[in-house]
DNA sequence: CACCAGGTCTCTC
DNA sequence: GAGAGACATGGT
C-alpha cells in the first residue's frame, strides 16, 4: 500500500486498507494500549504510537523500518480482498473488518503469547503478558520490551503462576527451556506440515496455537487457525455442523489455499463481533 | 452457582 | 486416531 516516511514518521492516507482498530482488535496481538488519540504498541524491543484521524494514520517510532515490516505495509490488501470476495460470508466479513492486516510479529513473542492464549480470554491474556514484560523485559523509554529467551532462564513455574498464567505456567517453562537449549526457531522454507509438526513438539503448542504462530509469527498465510469462534461460524460457511477443530482447519486451509490466513482474520473478527 | 474464554494434555479404547 | 476430563483464573 502507499505510505510515506518523513522524520521517522510513517504516514498513511488510505484507511480502507489500514484501520488501527481492525488490525489490533482482531485478536492477533496483545501488546497494545488505547490512548486518547490512538494506540501505543510494543513489539519485541520496539515501540510506536499510532495516531488516527478519519482517513489518516500516523505511525511514530524510532524504528520506522521495523514497523513498515510489522504492519505488512508492502502488501496489497486490496488485491487480497478482491480474490476473497467470491467466498461465502466474505463480503459481509470484509465489509465489517475492511482495514484488517496481518502483522509480522516476532516468533518467540508469538509462541509465548499464544501458549498463554489457550482456553483464555483476551483481556486476561494481555494482562498476563504485560506482567511478564514488566518483570523480565528490558526497560524502554515508553515501557518494557518483550523478554528475550535468555532473560527467562531463571523464571520458574512459580513465577508464571504469580503473573496469572495458571496451569499454563509449566508449559511456558518447558517451552522456554527447549528454546534456550537450541530448539530451532528458523523455519526457513520448511514445508507447512513439517513446520507445524516441529512447533507442536513444544509444550502447550497444539494444532491451533501452532497455526497462530505460523500465521502471525511467520506469515504463513496458508494456515487457517480454528478456535471456538471459527467453529461456531463454520456451518454458515457451508460446512457440515458438528465437525471438530482439526477437521475444520484442514478443510478450510485446503479451500482457501494461500488466502486461508487472511480469510480467517476477516471471519474471526466478524464472528467475534456479530455472533 | 454455573458457564465461558483464540485449547492442550493425558489417559483411555 | 478419536473421545472424555482435567485444568487456573477472572468475568458474567
Amino acid at each position: 500500500m502507499k505510505y510515506n516516511i518523513s522524520c521517522g514518521k510513517i504516514l498513511i492516507d488510505d484507511t480502507s486498507e489500514f484501520l488501527p482498530k481492525h488490525i489490533l482488535e482482531c485478536g492477533q496481538v496483545f501488546r497494545y494500549l488505547n490512548s486518547v488519540s490512538g494506540y501505543k504498541i510494543f513489539s519485541k524491543k520496539s515501540f510506536c504510537s499510532l495516531i488516527y484521524v478519519p482517513g489518516y494514520v500516523t505511525i511514530d517510532s524510532k524504528d520506522a523500518d521495523y514497523f513498515v515490516k510489522y504492519f505488512d505495509l508492502e502488501r496489497d490488501y486490496g488485491d487480497i480482498k478482491r480474490r476473497l470476495s467470491g467466498y461465502p460470508l466474505m463480503n459481509e466479513a470484509i465489509g465489517y473488518g475492511y482495514g484488517v492486516r496481518i502483522l509480522n510479529q516476532d516468533p518467540f513473542e508469538t509462541i509465548l503469547s499464544f501458549i498463554v492464549s489457550a482456553n483464555n480470554n483476551i483481556p486476561r491474556i494481555k494482562a498476563i503478558i504485560e506482567r511478564m514484560c514488566r518483570a523480565k523485559g528490558e526497560p524502554l523509554e515508553e515501557g518494557y520490551a518483550f523478554p528475550v529467551p535468555d532473560a527467562l532462564r531463571t523464571a520458574n513455574a512459580e513465577f508464571f503462576k504469580e503473573i496469572g498464567a495458571g496451569y499454563r505456567a509449566q508449559y511456558i517453562v518447558n517451552t522456554v527451556g527447549a528454546i534456550n537449549e537450541g530448539f530451532d526457531l528458523e523455519l526457513g522454507s520448511m514445508p507447512l506440515k513439517d513446520a507445524r509438526k516441529h512447533l507442536m513438539t513444544l509444550s502447550g503448542v497444539g494444532r491451533k496455537v501452532a497455526d497462530c504462530i505460523l500465521l502471525f509469527g511467520y506469515h504463513r498465510s496458508d494456515v487457517f487457525p480454528v478456535d471456538t469462534w471459527i467453529e461456531k461460524i463454520y456451518p454458515k460457511l457451508g460446512g457440515e455442523p458438528g465437525k471438530n477443530a482439526v477437521y475444520i482447519a484442514d478443510k478450510l486451509s485446503e479451500e482457501y489455499g494461500d488466502l486461508a490466513g487472511y480469510a480467517q482474520q476477516y471471519l474471526y473478527y466478524y464472528a467475534r463481533e456479530n455472533l
